[in-house]
This record gives C-alpha cells, sequence and structure tokens, in this order.
DNA sequence: GTGTTTTTGTGACCCAAATCACAACTGATG
DNA sequence: CATCAGTTGTGATTTGGGTCACAAAAACAC
C-alpha cells in the first residue's frame, strides 16, 4: 500500500527512509466499494487522494443532471476538486468510485507541511500540477480539432487499458459525445 | 516595466528589495510588434514569457492548416509553450502578438534557481501552476457542456476587457465555433 | 438459475452548426 | 485619399451528431 506511494514520489524525487517516514505522518488510507462516492457536489473538500488501486470519475452535474465526466483516475493518479480544495471551499464536482478503490489521502496542511519540511517535496508538487496543466491542454486542443472518431482514437491511444476498464456509455461522457456516437463508430 | 513585474510577484508573496533584485537577475525583457511570432511550431523553446503590456495568442495549426486558439495572454500572464519549456523540446505550438506586446521573459535555469534560491518563488510558481491548471478544467468542462451562445457568454464574463480588445474571428478559433456561428449568435 | 438492471447496437428523424458564397464595413498603409 | 487586407453580417445548403425508441446481450443480484 505504502510502497506504491513510496514508488510514485521516486519517480521523481529520492527520499530516504527517514524523509518517507516523515511524508507518511501526513497520510491515511480509506478503501471504498464500488460505486461509493469519495465525495460529493457542495461537500467541503479537506483531502486530496492518491488511487493505491481501483479506479474512479470525477464527475460534473449540469442542470440538466447531465453527467459529464471531467477525468479518470487510477492507480498511480492524484485526484480531487482540485479547486476546492486549495481554497478550502464546497466541491463542484464529484468523486465516485467505476472500481473499488484504494487511496492515501492527505489534508491541504499536510501538503503545505511537507513542502515546507521536505523541499524536494515542493517540487514534487509542482511536477504534478504542470503535468496536469499540460494533460488539460492538450485535451483542450482535442476537443476543439478533432471529431468524435479522431478523440476516441486519441483516447485509446493515450489510455489503451482504460478501454477495456470503462463502459463506451463512459467514455462517452468523457468524449463529450452521445453514447450512441460513439457505438456507431466501428462501421 | 520592472514595476509590473515585482506587483504580480507581491500579489502572492512578498519580497524584499533585495530578493526582487535577485529576482530580477534571472530576467531580460523585449519588445514585439504587433503581428510578430515570439516562438513558431517547431522553435526550440527556451523562454517563459510574463506579459508586460499587449496582447499574445498561442495557437495550434492542425495537418488542414486550420488555426487553432489554445490561449490568450495579457498583462500579467504568463505563456510560453510549457510543455516544450519544461522538456526543454520543440514547440507544437505558436506564440503571435494580437498587439505591439512588451514581456519579460526567462528561461528554465532561471526559474529553476529562483526556486531553490527562493523558497518563496517556488510557491509563487506551484500557484500560478495550480491556476493555470483549475482554469483549465474549467474550460474543458466549458466545451463539454454548452453550446455556442453559452460558451461566448461565458467568455465575455470571465474575462470581460477582452470582448473588445479580439475580433470575432479570433474569438471564434478560441471557442471551437466557426466565424458566422458567432456572428449570428445576436439575433 | 431466473429475474432485473445496465450496456451496447442500430434504425428513423431532426436540428444546430459547418460550409460556401458574397457584400458591406473598417482600418491600416503607402 | 485611394488601395488593399482583414472583419463582420447574412443567405442558402449540407451534414454530423443528438435524440428518441426498441431489442439483443452482458453483468449482477438473490
Amino acid at each position: 500500500m505504502h510502497e506504491r506511494l513510496r514508488n510514485h514520489f521516486e519517480e521523481i524525487v529520492d527520499l530516504t527512509d527517514q524523509e518517507f517516514a516523515f511524508v507518511l505522518t501526513q497520510f491515511k488510507t480509506r478503501e471504498f466499494e464500488k460505486g461509493d462516492f469519495i465525495f460529493q457536489n457542495g461537500d467541503p473538500i479537506k483531502y486530496a487522494y492518491f488511487i493505491v488501486s481501483g479506479l474512479v470519475k470525477l464527475v460534473y452535474h449540469d442542470e440538466n443532471a447531465n453527467e459529464h465526466i471531467v477525468s479518470f483516475a487510477m492507480e498511480d493518479w492524484w485526484e480531487s476538486d482540485f479547486n476546492a480544495f486549495f481554497n478550502r471551499s464546497e466541491a463542484t464536482y464529484s468523486l465516485k468510485c467505476l472500481e473499488a478503490t484504494r487511496v492515501c489521502y492527505l489534508t491541504l496542511e499536510g501538503y503545505q507541511k511537507l513542502s515546507k519540511g521536505l523541499p524536494k517535496m515542493g517540487i514534487f508538487w509542482l511536477q504534478k500540477s504542470n503535468g496536469g496543466f499540460m494533460s488539460s491542454q492538450r485535451r483542450i486542443l482535442s476537443l476543439l480539432t478533432t471529431n468524435p472518431k479522431e478523440r476516441y482514437e486519441q483516447f485509446l491511444k493515450e489510455y489503451p487499458s482504460l478501454g477495456q476498464r470503462i463502459s463506451k456509455t463512459q467514455i462517452a461522457a468523457y468524449l463529450g459525445v452521445s453514447r450512441e456516437t460513439l457505438s456507431r463508430l466501428h462501421s
């Protein structure tokens, strides 16, 4: 469980046993069942989550109760309603488990404490944040430039494993296409 | 010129005169004319730019030479092809001036040197990066959930000043809508 | 295993927005 | 101020993808 977290950090920064022990003081762990909400629209967001195993979706429900998928997150990904997390406010999104999911999570205080106590961690967070920003820009471009078919192909290419794990209905909500259109792409 | 940069930093972190002097050692300044490219698709990207005055667009040209606007940037905004900047690689985007523009710019070494020499600056970069990530997520959601009319209204609401400064053609390329459709929204 | 819910495919129909085409308007530039 | 490029509006036509509807197939529950 914690091993996975450590390996994840060490992809970017090296940590001594002592340093990792310090890091761990800021984390708790928890398990969720398939279908559980980790948080819902309106909840105060106190934590950011590291997915140890499983799969979740970050969704937004519009005024007509249509569900739009902001992102998926699986093993080794971080997820939260980061806007709410950093501003200590309420979620506009909901985070729901598509599979049974185990997470390590920490508070904003923990996040800041780690940055202060261990400059490496500041570098780690910055890299993660930059990475998230750049992949969002790619997705914006994909939404601006491609039709459903190309978009679906890009998705499969970028996340090969998710093609099998996630239902077409969910993928359609992520790509911004109707279920039916996605289904007709094969032909 | 540098005053504007200092004020910008001090919106997030306080800097002594000495600290700011250190910060400035990493920056150079430059002016561009309307229509100039600050960089183009394929150029190696060495710098990140702080816009002191003026207005630029970050664009992507697809295989059919259609132009898509990834973002606008005006006074007090940072811009670059950040993916290329952080990976010391070549631009996939181009950055073009829509108005005469003055910038302060720095290298990745400068960026890292500032983070190391002045932990405050690490915090500053992190905040900026998080901010960029969160606004990208908002834009993704806007592309997923709204029709052209709503999207245009959101745009005007989020960036009131840009409504006047930028031609409709450019705004259409940003919103992912044809010029004609945008023009017909009034009716 | 039987019943229930969720997922997927496909047909029929419709509409929002793309595309093509042209004319009027605005402004730069020499 | 005359020219030429870019901008905006608006009509006519086409089309990609949404919506509605139903049935087959999986997945799940008890």
